[in-house]
DNA sequence: GACGCAAATGTAAACGATTGCAGATCCATC
DNA sequence: GATGGATCTGCAATCGTTTACATTTGCGTC
């Protein structure tokens, strides 16, 4: 061992100092009744008095594993990702583990980028939204073995370990109560189905439900729109300026839903009196607004903590149900009323 | 080497498939043109064949670096925090580099503990929200040497790099042009002060701004709450069921501000007519809300691209300024207006 | 006090990459 | 075809842990 000591302390300084073997010291920090109080007291103190914190690579290469979770989310500047990542932080923080996270920008090549970037730099596991991955990026996955948990789907595929609901049958009531109100010509502000199945899964969802009370959407009736108040708005307004406009817009999110009701208000348009209109999520705005929105409660928190959950107990080798529901409820509030007598 | 091949590829194995040594392999993978381009061709054949992706483990142990920044977040779940993480995330991913998310639930004790976990997981370096963090957590940053930004504040301490603005004088742009309005009596919405320093020198920041009017801020006129739109409408209430309400209401940052416009519609109180309401942030929300909102704009986005900058350049060991400055702006929207003639 | 067994400790070999150094190869030139 | 210099390649050491295995220690029992 050299005199000049430059860089961090390692084990064999801490070692040195307690004058105890490196094995020792390892045993004290990872299985401490292995050791003798008297030599676990005396290496703590040079743990302490030296500041060590053991080298993460040297551990991960030794282990093969890093401790470290990764998670690609299409983006994070929409409340419900933010909710889904303090949740899954916060769960994995508890078991020890730290949270890598990574944007897709809602585009499956870059998410493929992201989460093979992710995997380089070490991740056990990986969170994903949704099932529409690319076919390599799925492909790596399974190559590599790496436990990877889908979330805010279920899916039929047999190989994918899914938390979440399904999107179709969940806004499907939204649907049936807006039937059951009396509205027949519904509108539909979708997000971008492209690569989405969580936004194609809700458009389809609608048209079912309607199918099943002899009704279709027309297709001019469903406005995409990526997800923003601007463009929201934008969207609403389209919607209402057909010649026989919707007595109830159906927003796939919460995000869009909010923006058509700040629509509605600068065209002084009345809601629920003219249109009604429901979200999906339940966003904490979704209750304050004027008038408070009608929306699909997700119980977010909850199901990434499943999230979170799944993974550990993959990278614990405990077994799991392959799916996970949670329930997804509609939640009345003031944005939904009768449909106006024409 | 064994035959038994269980695990994932190593280098040795895309080496003994291109027929080189692992030297030439590592080479191509790092610094292509050293190797002939016949040897590099068969290198990479072998890479994709196999699948091969460099263990990072090892990578970090011999280079002594992982590519991983940590970041700790009082929250995520405020919209400004999470377009902070998009912005940050999204930089060093252009340079290639992984972000590790910790929250801290705006507790300087929980900070630490998250801190030195980004730095035992491999962070090589830290961005941290403000510059009120714990002493100990301060010294263990130095002592290791992990190069660390200060996001959201300026300082003072000849020692930290920071970037952002001084949050005092940034409000007290909102105070003068509320004086210019004619309004005398003020009231204030504030954060949480306690071991946050922004909260505290937005709240300093309004003192000062009349005391040089002046004017004081009756302490019963400060309220202070946690950041939701829940407490927010709670605190806006309490505000105005004084015997003499103020005729402004200044809020420490958007969340609030817009949870005060809720409230107010919600009790009848016209804004601007009766009380004028201020922001600080300008979240997207701030522009579509009724009234839209009168607020501090900070340029979320490049600050963050900021942030990343100076980590990657130290990180890169390129010298850079200590402290970068950015310009916080007012916004005038129709949440404010002339003081009422009482 | 010697013995045996269990418990505690130490020795040294991995883990999988990068890279300084030395040796091999290439190519132009004579 | 030999030579020299530049360019490529390979060998092997190294990064800092963990842990199987060997060795030592401690202690109760006779």
């Amino acid at each position: 061992m050299q005199i000049h000591e430059v860089g961090l302390p390692t084990i064999e300084d801490v070692a040195a100092r307690a004058d105890v073997s490196t094995a020792t010291v390892s045993r004290v920090l990872n299985r401490p009744d292995a050791v003798r109080e008297v030599l676990r007291v005396r290496v703590l103190e040079a743990v302490t008095h030296l500041g060590y914190v053991p080298n993460s690579g040297a551990r991960a290469l030794k282990l093969q594993r890093s401790g470290t979770v990764g998670a690609v989310f299409p983006t994070i500047d929409n409340a419900i990702f933010a909710k889904a990542i303090d949740a899954l932080q916060q769960r994995l923080a508890d078991s020890g583990r730290q949270l890598l996270i990574a944007t897709s920008n809602y585009d499956p090549q870059v998410e493929m980028r992201q989460a093979i970037n992710l995997a380089r730099s070490g991740a056990d596991a990986l969170a994903l939204c949704g099932n529409s991955q690319s076919r390599e990026l799925l492909q790596f996955l399974r190559q590599r073995e790496l436990k990877t948990v889908h979330a805010m789907t279920i899916s039929a595929e047999p190989d994918r370990v899914c938390v979440g609901y399904d999107n179709a049958s969940a806004i499907g009531k939204a649907v049936r109560y807006l039937l059951d109100l009396g509205h027949r010509r519904f509108g539909m502000l979708a997000g971008v189905t492209l690569h989405n199945d969580r936004a194609a899964g809700r458009v389809a969802g609608v048209r079912q439900a309607l199918a099943l009370a002899g009704l279709q959407l027309d297709p001019r009736c469903v406005i995409e729109m990526p997800y923003s108040l601007e463009r929201a708005r934008e969207g609403f307004r389209r919607l209402m300026q057909a010649p026989q406009p919707p007595t109830a817009v159906l927003c796939a999110i919460d995000v869009l839903a909010i923006g058509a009701l700040l629509e509605a208000a600068t065209l002084g348009i009345e809601v629920p009196r003219q249109v009604s209109v429901t979200g999906f999520d339940d966003l904490e705005m979704a209750r304050h607004i004027h008038p408070s929105l009608t929306t699909m409660h997700v119980p977010t928190e909850r199901m990434w903590h499943m999230v979170a959950d799944r993974i550990i107990a993959s990278l614990d080798q405990v077994p799991m149900p392959r799916v996970a529901e949670v329930e997804v409820e509609l939640i009345v509030r003031s944005s939904t009323g009768p449909a106006p007598s024409v």
